[in-house]
DNA sequence: TATATTACTGACTAGTCAGTCAGTAAAGAG
DNA sequence: CTCTTTACTGACTGACTAGTCAGTAATATA
């Protein structure tokens, strides 16, 4: 009998592949908790199960982790943006129907809510990330709304409205959604409301409004 | 001559009453742009013009002046929470229209916008204060929005939707846009749009829907 | 004027945490 | 099995900051 048997699962894993996303998913997950200034590169690296030292193999500092935590959430909506620009079909309500379906899927299936609030909570703090948040995903999809906007007024299927204030009123209910369901909704034990109602009133009264037609 | 000349304002100055409001007003503008944890006290006590040990004659601790900013901060708009519910004259529309424009003004004339973002931003550091926002604000401006909704249900002046996301959709674009405000559009240098403009479109956007009538 | 009171100061302390590095152990080479 | 390579560790350090307190100066009182 061996009775210096090896572990099945050694004390010390050796995974240079994988670390890099354990350590981002552990950092985001944290961060967007609790914010930049106040995560401590120790929990980041227990809840990644390494050691802080491990952290600085993989990313130089804890700035440029925060940095690469939020590049990297951000891209599901770079991809979703370059397919929604692709499609081009139906009415114009259905088209922007379905924008907000997929944008609101887009947040509800990937992190990017989370994101969103950790974007806007530390903007003062990471200028440089603010600008590149506004220049790479919020300017694209203002321009991306406005033309559908555009067209559909064009066509005379939409009332002849201000686009600037119009692309807000539609992006806005699911960015607050998204800011609220990781700030307030968490410590206030009200079971959330359906998302789909939500969801689906909210196109409604974007596009027939709240009066009813004489 | 008096060669021991009384300077005209003394190098330190003793202002019991006024401290407490100066060191605040201070604290609430570093903690909007930095955040609890990234915010020093020093700098806060020289944006005052006092020392740090000035600060701890006025309030025990940072957290207590986070808490203290907060309350202070969210005043106002309790105040013009029992005012409004005292008005109710007009059609529905015309209250709806009227409420929204005073939440705008308040938004607009007061720190509040500065408040919410901030709330937003350390909710998972503070549970107690978001739930203290979501208790006397957040929840108490719903139940208002509630009632005028289902009044005007009732009458007859609007569709049948869905209340709580009804509710959603008229909060959203104003609170979404104070975060903005704070956050975003500090570091990208677009002129923001005109504000009149954009709550005009809002509330028409709200009351009568993107699509043409037939 | 002299004495007492107290609002205010800022150097200091104690604790925290980002970042380091000498050492360890897992995997691979010979 | 021995030697080399390298992914990984965690105790350590240096910098930074919340909170303190003995001392200072402005005001009040006698």
């Amino acid at each position: 009998m061996n009775d210096k048997a090896i572990p099945e699962t050694p004390i010390r894993q050796r995974r240079k592949e994988a670390r890099p996303a354990e350590i981002m998913a552990a950092a985001l997950d944290i961060f967007v908790e609790r914010g930049f200034a106040a995560t401590k590169l120790d929990d980041v690296a227990a809840r990644a199960g390494v050691s802080k030292g491990t952290l600085y193999l993989y990313f130089p500092s804890k700035e440029e982790l925060f940095k690469a935590v939020i590049q990297q959430g951000i891209l599901p909506v770079l991809e979703q943006s370059e397919e929604m620009l692709a499609r081009h079909s139906g009415d114009t309500a259905s088209l922007l129907r379905d924008l907000i379906n997929r944008w609101w899927a887009v947040v509800g299936n990937t992190k990017l809510a989370g994101i969103l609030k950790l974007i806007v909570s530390e903007a003062g703090n990471f200028p440089d990330v603010a600008r590149y948040f506004h220049d790479n995903v919020s300017h694209g999809i203002d321009e991306l709304l406005g033309r559908v906007l555009r067209a559909g007024i064009d066509k005379g299927e939409f009332r002849p409205v201000d686009i600037e204030s119009a692309i807000d009123a539609i992006a806005a209910p699911i960015l607050m959604r998204a800011i609220w369901e990781y700030s307030i909704a968490p410590y206030c034990s009200l079971g959330q409301k359906n998302s789909e109602v939500y969801l689906r009133t909210n196109i409604d009264l974007l596009l027939n409004g709240l009066l009813v037609k004489e």
